[in-house]
Order: C-alpha cells, then sequence, then structure tokens
DNA sequence: GAATAATTCTTTAAGCTTCAAGTAACTTGG
DNA sequence: CCAAGTTACTTGAAGCTTAAAGAATTATTC
C-alpha cells in the first residue's frame, strides 16, 4: 500500500543514500588529508598532528586559555586535553598555571620555545594545504565554504536535537 | 624589492589563507558529524564507530575480504586492523581463515549474527546521517559531492608527490 | 633451484581518545 | 551561612591508532 507522497499513511523506507554517499566522500576526504599533514608533520618536525592542533589553538591567544577552552575549540574531551597537555609541558612547549581567580581552572599558552617552533611549522603546514587543495579554483574554494558552513549548521542542528541541549 | 607577477625572482609569502580555512572547515564538519554518529552508535547499539565501519565494508561483499583489502578501504593501517578484527571475532561478528591458495592472507567475512546486526544499525545510521544533512537540499548535495570528488583527486595527487609513488 | 625481493599479517611501544567516575572549587538558593 | 548543585579538571580502564620491526609465505630473478 503506497499513497501519494502528501499522504504519508505509512512509513516507507525513504532513500538517503545520496546523503550516505556524501558524508563517506566528505569523510574520505578528510581522512586523506589528515593522513597526509599527519605525515608530514612527523617527517619534516617529528611532532604529531594532535599535538600541533593544540598548539594551533594556542598561537592565537596571546594569554592563554583554560583547558575546557581547548577541549571545546578542539571538540575533543577534557580528558583527552588533560594528557596531551602533559607532554606538551614536559616538552617545554606549553606552559601551565593555575588561574589567580578560580583555583579550578588551569590556564595553559604557549611557551617562547612553542612559539617558534610552531610558527615554523605553520608556514609550511599552510602550504602544505595550498598544494593539497591546488586543483580547486579560488570559486571552488568559496562554493566550499558555503556548502561546508550550511552543512555544519545543519548537522550542528541535528546535534543538539539528539541531546536536547541548547545551542 | 617586489617584482611583478611574472617575474618572481624572490619568494613572497603567498596567501593561502583561504585553502587553510577551508581546510579547518572541512575538519570541523567531519568531526561534528563523526562525533555525534559515534555517540549515537554507542547509545542506540553499544557498538564503537571503528566496528562500525569495518561491519560496513564487510557487508557489501558477500565472500568476504582480505585484511589488506580492508585496510586499503578504511585507510587504516594494517596492525589497526588486526587488533578490530580480534576484537569482531571475539564477539563473534566476524568470521576469520585463511586463505586456502595463499598461507599470508586472512579472509574475514560477517556471521549471521554480525551480518543481521550490521543491517539494523546500518538502516538507523542512514536516517541520522539523513537528518544531519536535512539542510541540503539535492542541488547542494550534487554541489558538494562534485567538489569533494575534485578536492579528493587533488589530495591524492599532492599525497602521491610527497611519497613518490605511483597511482 | 636458490638467493633475493616483495607481500601479508602480527607484534610492540607509544601516544591518542572516549567515557565514566572521582576530586576540588566555585555558585546558588534558602 | 551552608547545603545542594554546577563547573573544571584529573584519573582509570578500555579501546583505537600509528609507526616500526619482525615472521611467514609467496614471487621474482638469475
Amino acid at each position: 500500500m503506497i499513497l501519494d507522497s502528501e499522504t504519508k499513511a505509512v512509513e516507507l523506507p525513504e532513500d538517503h543514500g545520496d546523503e550516505l554517499r556524501l558524508w563517506l566522500r566528505l569523510l574520505t576526504c578528510t581522512t586523506l588529508i589528515e593522513g597526509e599533514v599527519r605525515s608530514r608533520l612527523r617527517e619534516r618536525f617529528d611532532v604529531t598532528l594532535p599535538r600541533f592542533d593544540l598548539m594551533a589553538q594556542l598561537d592565537k591567544v596571546p594569554d592563554g586559555m583554560t583547558l575546557s577552552d581547548v577541549s571545546k575549540r578542539m571538540m575533543v574531551s577534557n580528558g583527552n586535553v588533560t594528557g596531551l597537555v602533559e607532554r606538551l609541558v614536559e616538552s617545554g612547549h606549553v606552559d601551565r598555571r593555575t588561574s589567580d581567580t578560580d583555583r579550578r581552572v588551569q590556564v595553559i599558552r604557549l611557551t617562547k620555545l612553542g612559539r617558534a617552533e610552531f610558527r615554523k611549522m605553520a608556514e609550511e603546514h599552510e602550504t602544505w594545504i595550498a598544494e593539497i587543495f591546488t586543483d580547486l579554483t579560488p570559486k571552488d574554494v568559496r562554493e566550499l565554504m558555503r556548502l561546508l558552513a550550511k552543512t555544519k549548521g545543519s548537522a550542528q542542528k541535528a546535534a543538539q536535537k539528539s541531546t536536547g541541549k541548547a545551542p
């Protein structure tokens, strides 16, 4: 029994194959690029991608940020950040101190060494990314930016809905 | 000293900011969606994303595939697959046997249980993905597919170049 | 046919990641 | 004030992931 599209009396198995294929392609692209960046960071600078990502967050702020901020921006768990920071403090790239106003809070920032090394890596990193996207025209880039922004919004809405949280 | 764009006598720091922002947005989208899918798989079926992904690969082929095939398709290391398969064999979702023609090769496939459970999960999974991409029009989806295909090609070229491998 | 090379997979060490539970510190409502 | 709730972070267990090295098997080359 199949009614017309307005009625929808029964649950028809709708076709979502296109969206699924899109998701798989998106995932493939990211995995591919991430792997390439990871291997170059390792070969060229002997640094891991998570370390680089964390340093990139810290490079954007001169006065440091809290572990929670880092966790939100990197979209990883708190416990993850704790471990990452511990290793970066150990290697002398990151400085960590307890906040003066709230003793629960840990404020971390790049050390002089950390910032200097990050800047060197970031410069090359940017050229790698440009190389990876080299076949895309400026118009392609703009269009992708637009569509991914829309995708991000859509995904965030779906995520909120499922967890029942406010934006 | 800045010469005209044809001459390029010195290395000017070119601007690749747009590509970098594009990459970060791509990564954000993927991380967001992956996290959402991971958490729903966990809550709804108590299964991890890597397990689901591996089973998805196996569901596509009736007669099983080798560990190397899985490794290439999932774009993860061999050692990774070894461990994943071990746990899936342990839980009764995957069957593993040595190839008759080549004793180095392990052929794995879904068990009856594995296939049944995967099918149930995959059905819901597909609706989640549709929900996540719900704001995109069919035209958006087509356009994203096209641009991501182009991106994939470009990234693959860059990856080959850096490793010096043939396609 | 034997030495050499390539492949398939496993193992190991280190690090990454999540989730859940726990601790300490701050905030709020009475 | 203070009890209850919230927030910030840490810890622990399990699993994921990679890179590198090793073992077993097959393919190649002379």
